[in-house]
This record gives structure tokens, C-alpha cells and sequence, in this order.
DNA sequence: GGGGGAGCCTATAGATCCTAGGAAAGGTGG
DNA sequence: CCACCTTTCCTAGGATCTATAGGCTCCCCC
């Protein structure tokens, strides 16, 4: 009988192409096994469990969409990067729906894997040095980056669960969201008295 | 053999504190069941199955936050209310967590269901009669509202996933993101040229 | 070509969702 | 006060899923 090939990367990439169709949480370790013509059982070789797939379609996503982000903001500063991100950041959500809610998960991904995805921690290297072009200092900058981010996940998804529906176009309150991010990145204020250093 | 006393309201209940508890996602039937002292067939008569536990809590939860949101802005305009309206949407995402992402779950709610509930259309009633104080004009206000439910909601959400870890506490980005959020609103930008109308 | 390890299998146990049909509690009308 | 009927909850059971244990076979490497 030919073997089926599996592999760790095979089938977290059948998990994520799965979940694209299907959304994260039909998920299952048989319908993975199904869609890779193996048995169930099989799948245990390479994947520790339901959650361990789970985290790890959710750092495939990470690198992935941190790849993009990366090659839409490559030679682009200022304005024009900021909205080459925040492009990128959604059009990944809306492309891999699925792989999107995956990095959603609270859950607590193996710490040994985490280290050796370098999806996350370059995600947030791109975000600083791109808000670097804003002349921030921190802790200013710290909560600027933690501002965007906010901004884009929240958008997105709203976006996804249908917070915008029957009214105005989510297009264009994105692309109004954007210009008022600009122009707040550029004129960040300055503390006010009581508030935390 | 007494009567447990089941109903929709009181299994929901359960679910919701159950996924305060353990997480929404190990939310189940026969957790519900046990919890209630009852098999889990008995459920069936009172709720339409998992789905539809699910949307029952996250309606719950948007009713519940939004009444904590109308009591904490109430009498307060301006600035106060936005923080106070920040406020009241944060603690509750920490007070309840596995109620708050059940109100994430793009999943399609019964809308016979949806349109009982007041909660999501009162939340977007005071939000809009809020963000009025700032004198913005359509569609620019919706925007706004936008921009802000996507802010809050993302922090919350990222925060919740153990976004913001090993640096600046969270609160005080948290802080100083609300600043920024009422500078913005106070001087939101014009249209540029190619934005949508 | 012959180990030996890996890859995938069968078999099995336990948990879950959900349906079908039955028994009993509690209100209602005579 | 009793018979009825609706509602509530139960037992029984099928289908699907997660996960473990152990066996067979393919394929690489010496």
C-alpha cells in the first residue's frame, strides 16, 4: 500500500485549508484524516491532538500573514506603509477566513513550537519599525503599535462576525479608519496629568 | 422525582457561567446537563441543541454588557463618557470572559431569537448617541462608531489572548489609547481626495 | 539483502450530540 | 375528588469524535 507522505507541516496545512472552508471549529481530526485519505489514528504520529493542530494552523497563519505583511510594506514608508499593513492584515483575514479565527485562540500553543515560529515575533518587529516613521518615543510608541493592532483585529473582526451589516459599507469606513490612524500616529498626544507614565 | 424547574433563560444561564468558567469552547451539552443535576436529553426540550446554546449566550452577554454600559454613562458627556464607556466594556470582557467571546461567534443567531433580544441594538443606539457630543456628521460618524467598536473590541480581544505579554502592563496602554481615541475623535480628519464619500 | 525504524493500519474505550419514545408531575375541568 | 392532558424529564440507542495500544509493512541504510 503507498504511503500517504504525512507529515507534521501536510497536515496542518490539510487543518488550515479545512478550516478556510469550513471555519476553524468543524476542525476535526477526523475530517482531517478524511481529506488526506488516512485514518484517524494516523494522524497522532505527527500531530500530538485536536489542540496541538489548533495551535499549530494558528502559527502557520501567523507566519503567513506576516509574510504578507511583510512584502506589501517592503519599500514603502509613512503613509503609504501604513496603509500597505493594514491591507495586507485584512486581506489575510478575508482570504483564509478559517486560518484567521485560528490565531483568535487564547489557548496556550506550545511553547517549544511558538519559539521556533518566527511568524509572532516578526510580526511585531515589522509594526515597530514601521511606527518608527512616526516619531514616537516610547512608552508612546509601545501603546501605539498595541493601538493599531487593536484597530485591526477589531475591524476585521467585527468585520467577519457581521458587526457591520445593512448600513454603510465596511470598505469604506476601513479606508476612512485608516486616514484617522494616520493622522493620529502623527499627532499622538501627550500625556495628561494622571495618566500612567 | 421533583422538577429541576428547566427553562431557556436558566439553561442559558448555565452555559454562560460554565463558559465563564471553563471556556466557551468546552461548553457542552453534558457539562450543561451535569451542572444542572439532568441528563442531557432533557436540554433538547428547552434549547434547539449546541448552536443554538451558543447563540443564546452570546445574546445574553450583549445584553448584559450593554446594560452595564448604559449604567456607567449614564449622566456623563464628553470625555467622561467615553472613558466611562471604555470602562464598562473591558471590565466586562474580564468579569465574564466566556460569555465575551461568545458575543465574537460569527455563527448566525436565530433571528427570530436576535430580534427579541435588545441588547445589540440598544448597544448601538448609546454608542451612536455618545459619539454624537463630538459633532460628527454622516457618514463620518458611523465611521467613528466603527473605529472605536473595532478599537475596543480588539484590545479587549488581544489582551484576552495573551496579546500584550511580558511588557508595558496593559492598562496603561490602555489608558493612554483612550486619549488618543478622544483627541481623534475631536479632530477627525477630512475626506482626502480619492476617499470614498 | 537483511535489519530496523518509521508510517499507517485495525481494534477499542470513552465522550459527545441528538432523536425517539415512555413515565410521571402538576395544573384543569367535570 | 378524580380523570385528563400538557409539560417535564427520563431511558435507550445510533452516529460521530478523540485518543491509546499494538501490529503489519514499506523503505532506507548499511
Amino acid at each position: 500500500m503507498p504511503r500517504a507522505g504525512l507529515t507534521a507541516d501536510r497536515v496542518t496545512l490539510a487543518g488550515a485549508e479545512l478550516a478556510d472552508e469550513v471555519g476553524l471549529d468543524h476542525v476535526t481530526m477526523a475530517a482531517v484524516a478524511r481529506r488526506l485519505g488516512v485514518k484517524d489514528a494516523s494522524l497522532y504520529a505527527h500531530v500530538r491532538g485536536l489542540e496541538d493542530l489548533r495551535g499549530r494552523i494558528a502559527l502557520l497563519a501567523a507566519d503567513e500573514k506576516t509574510i504578507r505583511i511583510a512584502e506589501a510594506t517592503a519599500g514603502r514608508a509613512g503613509r503609504d506603509a501604513l496603509v500597505a499593513f493594514a491591507n495586507a492584515w485584512r486581506r489575510y483575514a478575508h482570504d483564509h477566513p478559517g486560518r484567521y479565527t485560528a490565531t483568535q485562540i487564547p489557548t496556550q500553543i506550545d511553547p517549544e513550537l511558538l519559539a521556533l515560529a518566527p511568524g509572532p515575533r516578526r510580526a511585531v518587529e515589522l509594526t515597530y519599525s514601521m511606527l518608527r516613521a512616526y516619531a514616537l518615543d516610547e512608552p508612546d510608541l509601545t501603546d501605539a503599535v498595541r493601538l493599531m493592532r487593536s484597530m485591526l483585529h477589531g475591524f476585521v473582526s467585527l468585520e467577519a462576525a457581521g458587526g457591520f451589516a445593512h448600513a454603510r459599507p465596511a470598505e469604506e469606513s476601513w479606508v476612512r479608519g485608516l486616514d484617522a490612524l494616520h493622522t493620529l500616529l502623527e499627532h499622538w498626544p501627550a500625556r495628561r496629568e494622571g495618566d500612567p507614565a
